[in-house]
DNA sequence: AAGGGGATCAACCGCAGCGAA
DNA sequence: GTTCGCTGCGGTTGATCCCCT
């Protein structure tokens, strides 16, 4: 039961990474009118996006209490222990974990932490129990938290296609015309939460919003 | 320096549930 | 009771990045 207007045939649809533009279109309107019933909200912003993908932008990504990278071993060790207790229910873990998405919690577990439990399966076959994950004996959280090195610590996702950025997809300041220039002159230092050299964050997509906001 | 392969993450897809008409 | 539209969820995929050889 797909939303009927957000037919894939249709070419009006626009599909795959969102473009700095797009996003702050989504936190403007948002902004303006609030969120929720997505649909309309896609077509009355002029966004060329499905509700749908508005929604999971904006969720997974825009939202300015949005917490990102750097799962800390508290926080692993909570993902681990509401998994034992309720499985693949992303969401319903996710609430327990402030700023953190369903998203992002299911994409680590599937990398970090079913690798881990993989990896220990399959150098001890015979054993049955050193991952099994039991709420009560936190003791037998794997490895991760050793092994844990944040390479994305940075908001490198934020790649925005035709806009002749290096091959690398951290976005720099320079040689952006338009927004990205925008972004250049009012923020010189382009924060992150990491505070990484040149890379956009949530926080620049939001004062720009307060910028622009009417 | 270049290429290959693994790791990571954003985004899409399909389905189920819910409420309104 | 049925249909329709919308939202939310979980699984999966594709693009990109990074490390190793």
């Amino acid at each position: 039961m797909d939303e009927k207007p957000c037919n894939s045939q249709d070419p009006e649809v626009r599909k795959g990474p969102w473009t700095m533009e797009e996003d702050l279109i989504l936190i403007n309107y948002i902004a303006n009118h609030g969120e929720g019933v997505w649909n309309s909200l896609a077509r009355s912003a002029g966004l060329r996006r499905t509700g749908k993908s508005c929604r999971l932008r904006w969720l997974n990504y825009l939202r300015p209490d949005v917490r990102r990278g750097n799962i800390t071993p508290e926080e692993q060790l909570l993902i681990m222990e509401l998994h034992a207790k309720w499985g693949n229910r992303w969401s319903k873990i996710a609430k327990h974990l402030p700023g953190r998405t369903d998203n992002e919690i299911k994409n680590y577990w599937r990398t970090k932490i079913q690798k881990h439990i993989k990896q220990a399966e399959t150098m001890d076959a015979g054993q049955s129990s050193e991952l099994n994950i039991d709420p009560t004996s936190t003791a037998q959280v794997p490895g991760p938290v050793d092994h844990y090195h944040p390479v994305h610590e940075t908001y490198s996702s934020l790649s925005y296609p035709g806009h002749d950025q290096p091959s690398t997809s951290q976005v720099s300041c320079v040689n952006h015309p338009t927004v990205e220039n925008c972004y250049a002159h009012n923020f010189p230092a382009p924060f992150s939460t990491e505070s990484n050299d040149s890379v956009w964050s949530m926080e620049d997509l939001w004062s720009m919003e307060l910028l622009n906001g009417d």
